[in-house]
DNA sequence: TCAATATGCGAGTCTTTGCTCATATTCTCA
DNA sequence: TGAGAATATGAGCAAAGACTCGCATATTGA
């Protein structure tokens, strides 16, 4: 008795199957492109890549992988492009190192709006642990780097988390202005840069006491 | 031959229907945090509410509708809370004030962080034009107004979309952090005060002339 | 050349879920 | 009190869509 594909989801061995799985990512980017999370659908996907459903599912367990595959494409681009602009912005003032890496946000947000978009909200609610950090590490990594040699930002005290507020803050003034009717990029990368530059240069405050009028939040339950 | 009922959306009349739709929004609310938008059905809205499905579809031309309610009703309460706060802090110190409306943008996500953050994403998929925005701009206008007349402010050109930006800048740090397991409240305050103060203090940089690697990036095209 | 293996196919199954409608129950008010 | 209006019920329809599986075809390596 011949075997059954107990394990379904395999890697591609010969060239066409490679192939296959090129035409599937596009085709799922696309049709996520269009139609966003609704109207994402295997079938779909399948038709518009000229392929059948079985081919999806002979190397994607399920729907969640393929749109974790698009996932890490688009981080990995990104990462690309990140790495590019400070390499290109080595040296120079920091506010051309910030304008290249809000360019690169820019482009990343607007170059396909609601894909990134779309993708942007599946990243928090897919259970992808470890490959997607990594290259988010490796994206953080090299910007902490950038910003912790940097001379203007000698007085700045530079962790991980001042490098992750940076790119949170940058993308929702991006994906704010994505999702006006008309929008103003020459505007968005003034305000980006300002509120960037703002968050890293502004002198350390001597926080005033809290006010307290009722009683700390506590942190959110996740139910089982 | 009775008519049939056309117009099944409907006001409720009596005291029981007034409860009615309460209970569902109760359970709605409930559901969505519980189970985020996957899960989130109308029959298990009713099961919850303990109320039949026909019931939530007597008040309720379809589901789209009810997530546009528990929307509205977030977006009120939220309303109510800037106001208070902008109330409180009257008169005080620039940073007193944006701790006081951070303050609330904190409660407001983590008192319930899966719901806040389910709305969130629904409000920008749904097509509710007007009364949505109209709250939103009642909550823009008391924040500009707070802004404009402050001394510390008097420097800066405060304008809507500097307020919203504001707003834009403190939930996206506020959303990053409640996707941690063990968010630091305490940190988070300082961060968004230090992202907020460095926004609107930093001085209007005359900018450089961007380099220009590439074209303007074309608008993103919604498919009709 | 010819098995063994890898790839591709797609009709069809099965589950989920939004929503309806005929009917039953409760309320109002003359 | 009773007729009509308002409200509530929930079985079930219909559509959507994730995924399977038996089979056909292509590729490879000996």
């Amino acid at each position: 008795m011949p075997k059954q594909p107990l394990l379904p989801r395999k890697k591609p061995r010969q060239a066409r199957a490679a192939v296959t799985v090129e035409t599937i990512l596009e085709a799922a980017a696309r049709v996520l492109s269009d139609k966003s999370l609704d109207g994402f659908n295997t079938n779909r996907v399948a038709e518009v890549a000229g392929v059948s459903v079985g081919s999806i599912y002979q190397y994607f367990p399920n729907k969640a992988a393929l749109v974790a595959a698009l996932i890490g494409r688009a981080q990995d681009s990104l990462a690309d492009a990140v790495e590019r602009a400070l390499q290109r912005s080595q040296g120079q003032r920091l506010e051309r190192v910030l304008s290249g890496l809000i360019d690169v946000a820019i482009e990343h947000q607007f170059g396909d709006a609601v894909l990134a978009a779309a993708l942007d909200h599946e990243e928090q609610r897919l259970p992808l642990g470890q490959t997607l950090s990594a290259t988010q590490h490796r994206i953080a990594k090299a910007v902490q780097r950038a910003f912790e040699t940097h001379p203007e930002l000698a007085n700045t005290t530079v962790t991980a988390t001042t490098t992750i507020d940076c790119f949170t803050i940058a993308k929702a003034l991006i994906e704010s202005e994505a999702t006006r009717e008309t929008p103003d990029l020459a505007a968005l990368r003034k305000r980006a840069l300002r509120a960037l530059q703002g968050y890293l240069l502004q002198p350390a405050t001597k926080t005033l006491p809290r006010k307290r009028t009722r009683p700390d939040i506590p942190p959110p339950q996740d139910s089982p």
